[in-house]
DNA sequence: CTGAAAGCGCTTACAG
DNA sequence: CTGAAAGCGCTTACAG
């Protein structure tokens, strides 16, 4: 009698465990998957757990998939989520989330070619995977590829064109209300400007504003919602040139300093923006917050690193794709849009306007 | 005659298309894997190819896998490297190697636990995995688990204690001389600064510590070979409190300036601590490059942002996923270290001496 | 040159 | 309560 498993051999099969307790193959099948509608006698279910304990039997996962059509692994199929830092945690969530239920996940970035897509779903549907996580980078409207129609799917950080899909999203528009109502809440009342607008006219070029991120229609949205809940409105608007990066934010700010502007507060379109208002303020000799205060978004290591440290409204990609997972996973199939509440970060950046 | 698959119905097997070009399932398979030596005639070949189109021929992969052994996936596994951001880019360059051949990678990160580990490895291996990338968020040395024994294995970013693996690792000594040559071409001596070293006696306690990264040691290896090469040495180095980060980094400067230390140049662990030093030299009025020039490591996104931006000799994280990935699909399994050069992200923070 | 047959390792009606 | 048998969709000796 050997106790542990022969060593540089062959993996161990059902049919060795069911000879070795002495039973049929479908009695081991029965107990290793739990089956206690069979009426399996309590001796036989022990006797074929201590055979497959001692022979370190572990089933053959090819073989039960082919069987049965299940194989216990899902995919992550997006632009450049899992190999891009930016959105990069909502991989961390949906693993965290499959972890407990041994489903695997397969990870693919098809770059953005509608091509390459095609082929990697193709390869994914060959090895009968169970669902797919179909997400992006930034929050945008998708037009999910017709292939997917034949597999249980969840979109992440994105939302179908259509609309009949299971979708999970961050809450941009309560973000954009929590922005206005931190400055509110500070006393801010008639010199509140958003930074972050696109240059009017412009469609395309920038490879997000093609795909329309719905970050910035969503977030100004909340925000003019909350200011006029309390019967205010927003100073006014400063478009960047370009992108919304650190450069563009400085040079728009700095453009509205220059055309005279006083803003009691600054809301950001992102974080990077903000950290370009920062250096367009301190040339200026603004202080912050005390001469002016300054909120992003995103929630970006970056907010932590600026002095003073930024408030900033954060997407909760972990949480998103922790959602996405589990809901692809519930038998509960039924379109709609979920909302994940984004948390604030609290940063040193908003303080009462002093003017 | 149907020309499109018949929707809304089970995958099409091998065996219809065999029915439909008239020909016997083995030729279908022949015809399918290009396999000429079977000297199939060339209208066998191409009636199982119109056929095969015709019905929209899907091979099932896991019936494959089940019968050959070879499931066309292999696993990218870390401690936290496809969840997290920092070395994350490994993920990017692995998939791009592997997209050109329909071989499709399962990310799985254990954060540090070695039962999960050990789970999720069986788990992997019941799917009949081709191979396995084994990696680390940072370079360091781990103990590969036995079980790796069985498959292919390739590590990435660290190297296995005993040696007898194929590793992928960042070229850092040579890193730490790149470092070092900048600064004695740019014409610094002898003020050259060490920054980031750990506090004498420090075992443990930070994660990242205990995991014994190799950065530290081979960055001040080939920096110090380098100078030496020309005849000189460090002035001295500062060790930090606690962490590689920017609070870390600010404090060990602003030690190092109290002290009366007069650097011409410091050489900083990371891009991080490199942030803090410039804090501290800005507080105390140091301009960078003219008082003093700064080097980084890593070349993280910080170096860009930082004013004036970071010269960092960068990790090549998408190269090493790269070629990681070759190499475990390469034939050749010769034990070896594979060092990947680091290049030099060139900022504006080196310049010549002016004391 | 082609086709019938075995078999990869499971699950699951079905007969006893 | 148990066991023999079919079958998931392929690949690959093997006989012709």
């Amino acid at each position: 009698m050997t106790d542990s498993p022969p060593s540089g051999t062959r993996r161990v099969t059902l049919s060795q465990v069911a000879e070795r307790a002495g039973v049929s193959r479908s009695a081991v099948s029965f107990v290793m998957n739990g089956r206690t509608d069979q009426r399996l006698s309590a001796d036989v279910f022990e006797r074929v757990r201590r055979a497959a304990e001692e022979l370190g039997y572990r089933p053959n996962q090819t073989a039960k998939t082919l069987r049965t059509g299940r194989s216990g692994t899902i995919a992550l199929v997006s632009d450049f989520v899992s190999s891009t830092s930016y959105a990069n945690a909502m991989v961390r969530g949906a693993m965290r989330a499959l972890r407990e239920r041994d489903i695997l996940l397969f990870t693919v970035d098809t770059e953005g070619d509608p091509q390459v897509e095609e082929r990697l779903l193709h390869s994914l549907f060959g090895r009968d995977i169970d669902g797919v996580i179909y997400t992006s980078m930034f929050t945008r409207i998708v037009d999910p590829p017709p292939l997917l129609a034949s597999t249980r799917t969840v979109l992440l950080n994105c939302r179908a064109r259509g609309g009949d899909d299971v979708a999970v999203v961050p809450d941009e528009v309560e973000a954009g209300r929590e922005a206005a109502r931190l400055l509110v809440a500070a006393g801010h009342t008639d010199g509140i400007w958003f930074v972050g607008d696109l240059p009017p006219g412009r469609r395309g070029g920038l490879l997000w504003n093609e795909w329309g991120p719905l970050a910035l229609p969503e977030r100004l949205e909340g925000i003019e919602r909350e200011l006029a809940s309390s019967g205010l409105s927003l100073a006014g608007h400063v478009a960047v040139d370009d992108d919304w990066d650190a450069p563009n934010g400085q040079r728009a700010v700095e453009r509205l300093l220059e055309d005279g502007a006083r803003p009691s507060a600054l809301i950001c379109v992102n974080d990077a923006v903000a950290a370009g208002a920062y250096r367009a303020l301190h040339a200026a000799e603004w202080r912050i917050p005390d001469d002016v205060s300054v909120i992003g978004f995103d929630g970006s290591p970056l907010a932590g690193m600026l002095e003073p440290s930024l408030t900033s409204i954060s997407l909760p990609h972990e949480d998103l794709g922790r959602r996405a997972a589990t809901l692809l996973l519930s038998d509960d199939a039924t379109p709609r849009v979920e909302r994940v509440r984004m948390p604030v970060h609290l940063g040193a950046s908003v303080g009462s306007p002093t003017r």
